[in-house]
DNA sequence: TATCAAGTGGGAAAAAGTGGGAAATATAAG
DNA sequence: CTTATATTTCCCACTTTTTCCCACTTGATA
């Protein structure tokens, strides 16, 4: 399981380092698209290939109007990308997706269970922030629901 | 069962080690995540497997087409960790769950059933202060009920 | 007092992350 | 088509962090 955020560098080669305990998991080729809430997307091939399934059946049940799954389809298909990680553990960063998020400096590298996620650091604490208010509710249950 | 409490230090390597006691029931990797009220949680693998299950939609593919449940997930996965024990019964607690406590000195170890709570020493009495007031009140208004 | 278990501290080795140069490839110009 | 220039890829080297191991301390026990 992907789990775990982890603060690295993207240098002038757009090169950012895969944390080591995500490396085994990622396998050596990986799918980056952009994500949502202003954050870059990392799926496995394999996941990418369930995800990439789930969103072009038309029997799904993601009711999204025609047009709009279209547009959506282009959003996730349009902009992916296959990179390969070179042999300790960097992947590259296209342009088009590291100016879309406004990656300069320092990356988040987010482990969210089956995907990673790839923010901007300030973006990343951000949206920490808010989540953690709004969480808090849901957390709760975490300690006290389960059994 | 996790029961009791301990103060153990936090070394300059992040290093706690786990009361004697907890180790068998814990095993050899943990999960720890941030908790309510200002402490982590820990959980066995075991305890985190139900955990993550009940509170994580894993039942849609496409969870992350939903803005709550993408939130949420963050926040359940980002800032989780799987660590290891070292030799003899260590811990290291990441950096940004250490920040996020507080914790520096001195820590308290805190069994709670099924799960291993982490304060720092001093968030740890003041809580112990607040609930022991209320327990006295309650006790009172149980006995006075009780008649 | 000797012994054992638990907790603490620290040095050395290994791994992870970062930076940069050289080779290979691609692109553009003549 | 060839040469020159830029870009990408590959590889090596440095630095920092993490891991592993050993030793010391304390307190309880016999």
């Amino acid at each position: 399981m992907l789990i775990g955020e982890y603060i690295h560098i993207i240098d002038e080669k757009n090169r950012v380092s895969m944390p080591a305990k995500f490396r085994k998991e990622l396998g050596k080729k990986i799918i980056i698209t952009p994500g949502l809430e202003n954050c870059l997307f990392i799926f496995t091939l394999k996941e990418w290939e369930k995800v990439s399934k789930k969103l072009s059946d038309s029997e799904n049940d993601l009711s999204f109007l025609k047009a709009d799954q279209r547009n959506f389809n282009r959003y996730m298909f349009g902009r992916a990308a296959e990179v390969e990680m070179d042999a300790i553990g960097r992947i590259l960063v296209p342009d088009f997706l590291k100016t879309r998020i406004g990656l300069k400096g320092s990356a988040a590298i987010v482990g969210v269970k089956d995907r990673v996620e790839v923010w901007s650091e300030e973006a990343w604490s951000e949206n920490k922030a808010i989540v953690e208010k709004q969480a808090e509710g849901l957390a709760e249950k975490l300690g006290s629901d389960v059994k």
